[in-house]
DNA sequence: GTGAAATTGAAAATTGATTTCAATAATAGT
DNA sequence: ACTATTATTGAAATCAATTTTCAATTTCAC
């Protein structure tokens, strides 16, 4: 997405970083993929179109999208993080299939509003969540017990 | 808790497992330490009564507990594992203080029932789930800005 | 008691994340 | 354009948590 790419541009500007080749092949890579993906997975695709990019770049660089606040980094229960492109103000939560590791994504107003509630009830002041529900998804269910 | 350590030898015998000194030392102990407890906490109250227990020991103990049912792996954004012992067959939710790491425990049956609307609305076959409130705790949100 | 089979724990290996550092590249000022 | 300053790169090293290895020890069925 362009104009995600200039936002990008804006922030390594404010900051007082430089742009490089590497970066901007990494970033366009990025916003270019869809969904939820690693840091090898991008690495991976990113040395397809130049293969002299370093692993390590690909992780500063996911680094630099997450604190920009144009990437949210994730942490399903395999491990490794994952990072996705913020494309609207909205927060969404996953469903994760264990079989195909498809990942989905929901809203549901009512249940953010439940969480406000229980928060509440114990005094506690909510900064984030997580909700993931685990399981197996529509194509999968049927292939497993 | 006794019966907990009852259930976990009837589980060691019927996989043809051993019983040793240090399983029910480290078992016993989990069962009397309160909420959410990682390896290196486990293994640092094991050896006030038992030096010679190492951690390797109480790593593989705590995997059989969670085979076995009677412990919960469980991740919070720290890095490291903790486990808590299954004391119910109920399931709950955690508010987890960024400040203090206090971790509280929930239950919300009305948020229980939306997300098995929401895996229904996908076709999606739920196994387990993970809801957790990052924030801070009724003790230190006065603190934090 | 004896012996096969399991357990222990220190050390080594693994994994994903992060840091180091010498070489390279970007850019502001001339 | 040239140069000096400063940031960036990426291979290798480090880190922290977890997991495996293996020789010595312990358990338990017979
Ligand atoms: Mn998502
Ligand atoms: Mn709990
Ligand atoms: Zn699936
Ligand atoms: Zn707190």
């Amino acid at each position: 997405m362009k104009t995600k790419v200039i936002e990008f541009e804006r922030y390594m500007e404010e900051k007082g970083l430089k742009s490089t080749t590497q970066r901007d092949e990494i970033v366009n890579t990025f916003f270019n993929v869809k969904g939820h993906v690693s840091i090898e997975e991008l690495h991976h695709t990113v040395q397809k179109k130049n293969p002299k990019i370093g692993y390590t770049t690909v992780y500063r660089t996911l680094k630099l999208l997450t604190e920009s606040g144009l990437a949210h980094e994730r942490q399903f229960g395999d491990g490794q993080a994952r990072y996705e492109a913020v494309t609207t103000e909205e927060h969404h939560d996953h469903l994760i299939c264990l079989k195909c590791g498809t990942i989905t994504e929901f809203e549901n107003m009512k249940i953010e509003r439940l969480q406000e509630d229980v928060a509440k009830e114990h005094g506690f002041k909510v900064k984030n969540h997580k909700l993931e529900l685990y399981g197996y998804c529509k194509k999968c269910r049927n292939e497993v017990k």
